[in-house]
DNA sequence: GTGGCTTATACTTATCCTGAGCATAATCGA
DNA sequence: TCGATTATGCTCAGGATAAGTATAAGCCAC
């Protein structure tokens, strides 16, 4: 790729940097969301970006597969982040994180690796509201963040921090956005309320539940949980995560563990079959309590039909 | 940043790699979307990511303001490409471009620099359907893309390159979806259509109207049209573009600018002014035809008061 | 100043979508 | 057979949307 101005080709290596390859890996079984963690459940799959990798992809993909046996299958590409506090150490260079979130299904979980599926919740407890939150975790989180709040040099300042978690974390009466987990995630974290704000730097205070991970790996966790919920609202990805046959329950059951949230049943089904992504095969589940549910099987001719896009414009017809 | 597996550590300065910070700059001016360009129009502002830069942010930033001596207000990432075609070079290390979109205006351009502000449509031709295509354009394209599906080996092979193509453009009687901007631009350099893909090795063909860019930079561009186009319906970033006073009109004008068709008048006003985007200077535009226009501003407020994120799952408020 | 041109803005109508609840069906086990 | 459990069909009100009609308020030529 040539740089458009001569003066990005006399750089040359001096301003070489390191590039890391990230893998949010997901899947849903029996109604919970999984993630593909290493090193203890503390770390994402991950790898550096190396000659032989004809793509950043095809280099993921060689890192994931090398790591947990886990061949990959849908992959999209999620944010490119650079190594933060570390500004005036011009010693070590650059070193910059790309990362991918991937959709998989739980099978063929591959054997003498130290990978491990984990439940994302453990790692974001207060993104589970599917139960509504633990009466604990609810109070906790809203004292914290009153704290955090007052701790404001103004009075002005403290009433912006307040209104910021407010509209973050659906308090003052306001609605719960399950969208917002990478903001979530930013202000606990410049709060000073989890553990990798006090391994930075931030002031030891006592820190909310939820596990850390390394380095930045939480926060592109977050922003990955992000794009799925988003994004299963106008592309039908969810499929990617379901085995090949499937109840509309089942379904069901996926998307409120992705969103941490429950949906209405009936209006989910109409809204499914309305959308005409799903197809019955013939069978029947067994093995059920209350009256069996037919199977379906996604139509994957719907991708091919038409270019799924969400018009939010009045455009004229004409 | 900690490399989760012990191999990322070790691989070391061996795999370093360039990378490269690029722009999209838009601006609309009197109703036409602008792009900022330098090297007679055929690239984007962009230079390599530093030792010196704080973050990547802060490099892309220095950046343009170096070329274009234009500040970046609004900034948002939009994707990271790497070197594609150069596999087996071992020789040059990899190179990635990191691209950002960047709002603005077009007023205090810059002296004595050789940045231009271009019309974003000079490189996308058949993205304005504001008028509707010019007929001759969309014959030539429609017959080139024929020619292409034709060219195939199999009967199957030419039927999905026929339907693929009739999607992204809306051929047959199929709707025109203005977000496939990225997709567009794929097919025609699969096809052969463009002259990056000439350059890049395809069979010499007769090419598409359309101005070229260096290296991956037209790509990138589409990438940003695509992103802008589809945000502009669910976030207020139209008004990064517009003046602090404006009229409907010109609000209408500058979203029917971007997305390249056009909206219904009266259906436009109520979807802004329900959502209280907008507020009332009490002044009225002066210098125009017709009934004068009231003028107003975006109201700030609703930035802070609403998370404002699309729901399309029927969930349930228990 | 009047008629015609242009744009702004208010109002109407039919249709579709959405959230929510009710009712009934099918299966199992006590 | 009853009760528990899940599946599935149906209704209904309210709101959003697409599209069109009507009126208001300026300017300009004459």
């Amino acid at each position: 790729m040539a740089g458009a101005s001569t003066k990005s080709r006399a750089a040359g290596s001096a301003n070489a940097v390191t590039a890391d390859l990230v893998a949010v890996l997901v899947a849903v079984t029996e109604g919970e969301p999984k993630i593909m963690t290493i090193a203890n459940d503390g770390a994402l799959p991950s790898g550096p970006f190396e000659f032989a990798h004809r793509s950043l992809q095809t280099g993921l993909r060689a890192w994931v597969e090398a790591q947990t046996g886990h061949p990959l299958g849908y992959v999209e590409q999620l944010y490119t982040f650079a190594d933060r506090g570390r500004a005036g150490d011009a010693k070590s260079p650059h070193s910059i994180s790309i990362s991918y979130l991937g959709l998989t299904r739980e099978d063929k979980v591959g054997q003498g690796f130290e990978a491990h599926w984990s439940g994302w919740y453990e790692y974001f407890p207060w993104e589970d509201r599917r139960a509504g939150l633990p009466a604990s975790l609810a109070k906790t989180l809203a004292s914290r963040l009153r704290a955090w709040a007052k701790s404001a040099e103004t009075t002005g300042l403290q009433r912006q921090r307040w209104q910021r978690a407010a509209i973050t974390f659906g308090l003052d009466d306001r609605e719960w956005n399950e969208e917002l987990v990478l903001q979530r995630y930013e202000l606990l974290y410049e709060a000073g309320l989890i553990p990798e704000a006090v391994r930075d730097g931030a002031a030891a205070t006592t820190v909310i539940p939820g596990r850390p991970m390394t380095g930045d790996h939480r926060r592109i966790l977050a922003t990955g949980i992000a794009r799925l919920r988003a994004k299963i609202k106008y592309r039908p990805v969810v499929f990617e995560l379901m085995p090949a046959e499937f109840t509309l329950l089942q379904l069901q059951r996926s998307v409120e563990a992705l969103a941490g949230r429950l949906v209405h049943k009936q209006n989910f089904r109409r809204l499914i079959e309305q959308q005409q992504l799903v197809e019955e095969t013939g069978a029947i589940a067994a093995d059920t309590v209350g009256r069996p549910a037919k199977l379906f099987r996604f139509r994957h001719g719907v991708l091919a039909e038409r270019a799924i896009a969400g018009t939010k414009l009045p455009l004229s017809r004409t």
